[in-house]
DNA sequence: GCCGTTTTCGGCCCGACTGTTTTCAGTCG
């Protein structure tokens, strides 16, 4: 009897490994690699268990020898010796102590071994009786620290949605670049490489007079409190709660240090590496050679790279997934922008559970520049989104044809988004889905069926001839529930078989298929994928810009993205499919 | 514990800041 364990499961239980070894003092090195397997086994598009019965563990990085016994041992017998025996000198709830900012393994230990503090409420409670300060290591000013991070830690556990973030970084920049002696500004951290959520908003900005632009930081009028400030670094709060950091460098370091703030962190680990191997040493002030001690590059990013011999890499790429090699072997992607985009997929009107009227709809898009919308009502099933009827369909189809006529600059797409039922089939019959120009179709209900039931639907779907698109894929919503079961690979298979493109859905807290799924997908089974923004209303249009932020992270080109050709090869690539199942 | 066109052993990214310390450990990004 094997145990069906799931990629993050297993993630988790390597993750609290290595956090166990941390606290117990164990090689750095030794927690570094759990932390490294735990990572590369969440981001694997294949299950692990799977891998596992192939004999294919070890063709993954990070998993060795040792660590593919361990996950052998889980899978075979459901259960891990080394973690239980872990778990029992390191109990569960130490490590949420780390959670807290400002106490870190090393304090997390003593915490528990001194005064047995297990929790957050522990800590809290063994703070406020001042039993903290005679610790060793610990003082007045660690405990001070200490309950400023249990209130951070108790108010924000949900990450920040690059939708809320990122056009509040980009007033704030503008600003900046606004005031006198600021030569450059921009986002740096997550928030420039386009991640779906972020944790806090780090702004660099290069000045010769620090002094002068701190003060100037200061009276933005989106900061509402100063939280911090020093020489280099400005912390604030500005609206809603949320924390913006501001780095100041000189202007000779401005590349260097954009470049090491931007991260990711794996990124600049290899990037460093590299430079290691060269007798190099990267840092936010530049690149160097170690023997002389001269500064190789460090005005901009394009001379970092360029003295690796690399091209730029765009922000959203720089994540560790094969981006240096590929940049290395000049295949990197030339990943799609907005201007490509030619039309939006998924929309909803008024015909369903949308708010804008289809004129509304075509008006807006003339605004954006699309020669295309496909109007994508739900279909009669969906109940709760008052879904058209036969007959709510040949009225919208009237309609659409009288605006097609009045704003001759774009075209209405008479378009349906189905539901997927528990049996895998859909709303209406082949002979009516066949009237539309594009189809797609959703799961929105089920959720909680197993992976074999869920698969099993969206295969169904996918081999239906008329379905162009299947919208978000796995279901998941950010910060509020997670993806569905399903097995992506299987999905990925037969879609790019059929001709069935996969929905990069652009609504902010959706952004399904995410970026790893997008490149695994086009990487590994060739797959096309459609961008929309399952817009609800107008304003929701705009949208189309995460989505197209997701899409780079996930290196996807033009060529990709059904919506980045014209309408007529659009109609040519979806009728692709039906010649493939042999329906004409 | 992982990994290898300079290695199967000996490495493993880098620096700032803070606080508790008399020269450094812990935390963070």
């Amino acid at each position: 009897m094997y145990t069906d364990w799931s990629n993050a499961e297993i993630a988790q239980i390597f993750e609290e490994i290595s956090e166990m070894l941390e606290v117990a003092g164990e090689s750095p090195f030794r927690v570094a690699a759990y932390q490294k397997a735990a990572n590369a086994i969440r981001s694997q598009p294949e299950r692990i268990v799977d891998l596992f019965f192939q004999g294919k563990l070890r063709e993954v990085r990070g998993i060795g020898e040792s660590i593919a016994q361990k996950i052998g041992e889980l899978i075979e017998s459901g259960g891990l010796r080394y973690y239980e025996e872990l778990k029992e000198k390191i109990p569960f709830s130490v490590l949420k102590l780390m959670q807290v900012p400002g106490v870190g393994p090393k304090k997390a230990r003593i915490l528990y071994e001194e005064l047995n503090i297990q929790t957050v409420d522990d800590l809290e409670k063994a703070v406020k009786e001042q039993k903290l300060r005679d610790l060793k290591g610990f003082g007045a000013k660690t405990e001070e620290n200490i309950v400023r991070g249990i209130a951070i830690y108790r108010q924000g556990q949900e990450r920040l949605l690059l939708s809320d973030a990122l056009p509040l970084a980009e007033e704030i920049v503008s600003h900046l670049r606004e005031i006198e002696g600021v030569e450059q500004a921009s986002a740096a951290g997550s928030l420039r490489r386009l991640k779906e959520t972020i944790g806090d908003i780090d702004i660099l900005v290069a000045t010769l007079d620090s002094e002068k632009v701190i003060e100037k930081i200061m009276r933005l009028p989106q900061v509402k409190e100063v939280l911090a400030a020093g020489e280099t670094k400005i912390s604030v709060r500005v609206q809603s709660d949320l924390q913006v950091d501001f780095r100041l460098v000189k202007p000779e370091n401005y590349g260097a240090a954009l470049q090491y703030f931007t991260g990711s962190k794996e990124h600049n680990i290899k990037l460093r590496e590299i430079a290691k191997k060269k007798g190099w040493k990267i840092n936010e002030y530049g690149l160097f050679e170690v023997a002389t001690n001269s500064k190789l590059a460090g005005q901009n990013e394009e001379e970092i790279y360029q003295m690796f011999g690399l091209p730029l890499i765009p922000p959203p790429l720089r994540e560790d997934r094969g981006e240096i090699e590929a940049a290395f072997e000049g295949k990197l992607p030339t990943i799609i922008e907005f201007f490509d985009i030619k039309g939006d997929l998924h929309v909803h009107s008024i015909y369903s559970d949308g708010a804008a009227r289809l004129e509304e709809l075509a008006v807006e898009g003339i605004k954006l520049g699309y020669s295309y919308l496909a109007v994508c009502d739900h279909a009669q099933r969906l109940r709760v989104a008052r879904g058209m009827t036969p007959e709510d369909v040949e009225k919208r189809l009237k309609e659409i044809e009288k605006i097609n006529q009045r704003y001759p600059e774009i075209k209405l797409l008479n378009g349906v988004e189905l539901n997927i039922e528990n049996d895998g089939t859909v709303d209406y019959p082949l002979e009516l889905l066949a009237t539309f120009d594009l189809v797609s179709a959703s799961v929105h209900w089920g959720f909680g069926q197993t992976r074999e039931e869920i698969t099993y639907r969206t295969l169904k779907a996918i081999e239906n001839p008329y379905i162009n698109i299947i919208c978000h894929p796995t279901g998941r919503i950010i910060n509020k529930r997670p993806a569905f079961e399903i097995d992506l690979p299987k999905v990925f298979q037969l879609a790019a078989e059929t001709g069935t493109f996969l929905e990069l859905n652009s609504y902010p807290d959706r952004l399904d298929l995410k970026d790893e799924h997008l490149l695994i997908a086009k990487r590994d089974y060739g797959c096309k994928f459609a961008i929309g923004t399952d817009a609800h209303g107008l304003v929701h249009l705009a949208n189309i810009r995460y989505g197209v932020a997701t899409a780079q992270r996930g290196w996807l080109e033009k060529k990709d993205v059904l919506n980045s050709y014209s309408l007529t090869e659009v109609f040519t690539l979806i009728k692709e499919k039906q010649k493939k199942l042999g329906v004409s």
